[in-house]
DNA sequence: CGGGCAATCTAGTCAGTGTCAAGTTGTGGA
DNA sequence: TCCACAACTTGACACTGACTAGATTGCCCG
């Protein structure tokens, strides 16, 4: 039986998709107070359920993570799949790290994660496939001999401006102006003699 | 003044350097697990203390991990004091985050730290300012006319290379080459048209 | 020299957590 | 129809951070 709870007719006992219940309040929460406020028994409450409910779906609590990266790096992939060219690329990098923190930050903070997951390596090397793609569609003469050098420098720019931006290191020197814009001014100047 | 510490039968109740040990103790169990594997009550044990001895010199979990990040932000002032010219702060913020994972890792992930501390902020403006100083080192001919847009750029792509290498995702690219090396080469090809 | 005092540490308690084991309820497939 | 399995609940255990009160110690000042 049911005990006392709030809103409509009593719950049925299956939740119906607590799966993807469970993945929206953590991505809430991570949002707010970041990935180490997170706690499986919270969840549970947000989404009117057993506290030991989530373990179900997400053996623990580094698998409900793992699980979250995995979406991450499948929407990121699909993100960099759209872009026109590799300042596209970054400038989508930048956006998806702003528009989904709570992914962009489970994804890049190690030890958070079950590295050996294998649905976490397949959406991993599909994103860093699309980015790959992005630096070799640049003409050689304008990359470089060293496509792998290049798109190493590539990533570690919006990966930087994008993880700095997150941390608010960027508040100062950016100011109330467009983030995307700023990166892509950044990238103009960098390249601007070729 | 202190009593001997280490090696001997009865332990003194004052432990001499509690601090320190607790400090040292906790950069170990970072650098091998990460921040959220932190427990004060290891922590104790590991220095042979009480449960609640830490509490008296760190008030929180959230104090130690904010003193970690005040004296990481020293180490690297200290280090980028030091540096030549611009490229060469780039390595050692580089060389920085590979020697000293835990202090990196802790200064960068948000929501771990109590912003709003003194120790904390004085040292974080303090490395800002170094970091500053290189850039408008840097002839203006050589590094364009905005000087700010210039340091977003050095900064976002050290601090991106370094992120990337300690969460592992450069293991393939770079491969076994020294990492430092890797660095310079993608200054300079990023760079060497000026 | 000796008493007091503050820094340091101990010991106990409380609410909250992840995880495990075993039970209960609903549902789809033979 | 019925039954095996999936989804969920319930209860328990060991652990955690935070808080409190009290014990111990070394040092300063008279």
């Amino acid at each position: 039986m049911n005990p006392a709870k709030t809103g409509d007719s009593a719950r049925p006992y299956h939740h119906g998709d607590l799966r993807r219940a469970i993945l929206a309040a953590a991505l809430d929460v991570i949002t707010v107070d970041g990935p180490s406020a997170l706690s499986l028994r919270d969840l549970a409450r947000r989404a009117g359920v057993s506290h030991a409910a989530p373990a179900h779906h997400f053996k623990d609590r580094t698998g409900l993570l793992t699980a979250i990266a995995a979406e991450g790096y499948e929407l990121l992939a699909g993100a960099l799949a759209e872009a026109e060219d590799l300042r596209d690329a970054g400038v989508r990098y930048v956006r998806f790290a702003r528009e989904h923190p709570a992914y962009f930050q489970v994804m890049f903070t190690p030890g958070l994660l079950r590295d050996n997951d294998l649905e976490l390596t397949t959406a991993r090397t599909l994103a860093g496939e699309r980015l790959r793609a992005a630096v070799t569609a640049v003409p050689a003469e304008g990359r470089g001999p060293d496509a792998r050098l290049a798109g190493v420098a590539a990533w570690s720019l919006a990966h930087g401006f994008a993880t700095l931006l997150l941390s608010h290191n960027l508040d100062g020197p950016v100011g109330d102006q467009d983030p995307e814009e700023v990166f892509r001014a950044l990238t103009g100047m960098l390249f601007r003699s070729r």
